[in-house]
DNA sequence: CGACAACTAGACAGGTCTGTCTAGTTGCCC
DNA sequence: GGGCAACTAGACAGACCTGTCTAGTTGTCG
């Protein structure tokens, strides 16, 4: 019979085991409140065996992130290939992240709080951040150039706009609602891309 | 002559001096990230003079916080009072925000930063941060409350998210443009409120 | 002058952090 | 059995953290 000293029943390589306590630890409490101890404690793997897998905390870190980017990627690739039209595939985004806040352990994206950890300078959360932002916003504009629209940039930087500015409010005013109203401005936006783009004048300003 | 110990050319009180220095510190670097021993450095005082003074880090925290919050809040006032249409006035935070981008010194909304230091729990960073952004969200509802609009708490929701969204892809993407483009989009988004509230239609959504 | 308030310099306690190292255990393969 | 790789438990070093405390200095007011 195995030592049944663990904190929970755990299964996996010691390297599963670490991702996994990191990933609930770093997301709940921050990278920087969080010190090594904690995770291996969580884990029920020795520090030597952290060491030997990662090398360091940063790395661990980093993988932590990578791994959050790639489920993250996931489902919203998911999502997008669930749709037909172009315009809902556009939105699909805001539909992934109305599950995410509605989860209660949401507490915002791990990909912001984490690079917020360290404001200055290029650390690693803002290296793999940056990754997985240019990724959605490659994403968008890729989606956005299948529709006939004069700056897919464009389009694609404002929904990517609305897309953070729906966690923030989700995270810190507890709007729970705020993807979908983002989404509601997103398509808007789509619509009034649309439209310039077919040669209809912009919307005339009433005052 | 008194001694000329002090890493730069400073003056007035302890607290000010203090006070200034968490300013820069904490804005640059984190909170977590700069100790007590740093601020004190290079505000040229003695320790005991911080815990005389503040009795704690987190009070100095929170004094830095609220000194932030106020500034914002006189900013954003005086440019709203330099319009007489509300729309202009609703739009001038954008405006505000463009020149805090603008500066080499720009590092991200204050309070969004030090929330996401920890995401867990009520802190004091959380609780500062929370009546800065009850204050912006009830300041837009108002002014939305003198358009004639169906709904001014959604307005000023929209427009809340509009302005996060833009500090994040400032912050993020180094977009500087980025409160531009949120201005744009909140100008499309108060004309499509005053037409639907004088009964026009929600536009067609063409596909 | 004498008292007092505000300040400075810095040692110190007690804690936490990352990362290294020793020593022992387990399980597998030849 | 013998060898090896992967693991565990935990002491330890060295750094940094907040907050307290002692002791001395400066400036002002009566």
């Amino acid at each position: 019979m195995p030592p049944t000293k663990q904190v929970a029943k755990l299964e996996g390589s010691a390297r599963d085991r670490l991702l996994a306590a990191a990933d609930d630890l770093f997301y709940s409490h921050g990278i920087q409140a969080v010190g090594i101890d904690r995770v291996i404690e969580r884990a029920g793997v020795a520090k030597a065996s952290l060491y030997n897998t990662f090398g360091s905390k940063d790395e661990l870190v980093r993988a932590y992130l990578e791994q959050r980017g790639e489920r993250r990627k996931e489902r919203i690739e998911k999502r997008i290939a669930e749709y037909e039209d172009v315009r809902d595939k556009m939105l699909a985004v805001f539909e992934v992240q109305a599950d995410a806040v509605a989860a209660p352990s949401f507490r915002g994206c791990a990909f912001l709080n984490a690079s917020a950890e360290d404001p200055a300078g290029e650390t690693t959360a803002r290296e793999v951040s940056a990754g997985i932002r240019r990724w959605l916003h490659g994403r968008l504009q890729e989606l956005a150039g299948d529709l006939d629209v004069a700056s897919p940039d464009d389009l694609a930087k404002q929904i990517a706009m609305l897309y953070d500015g729906a966690s923030v409010a989700a995270t810190f005013d507890n709007d729970r609602k705020a993807p979908e109203r983002a989404k509601g401005i997103a398509s808007l936006l789509i619509d009034t891309a649309l439209e310039t783009a077919r040669g209809g004048a912009p919307r005339p300003r009433k005052r």
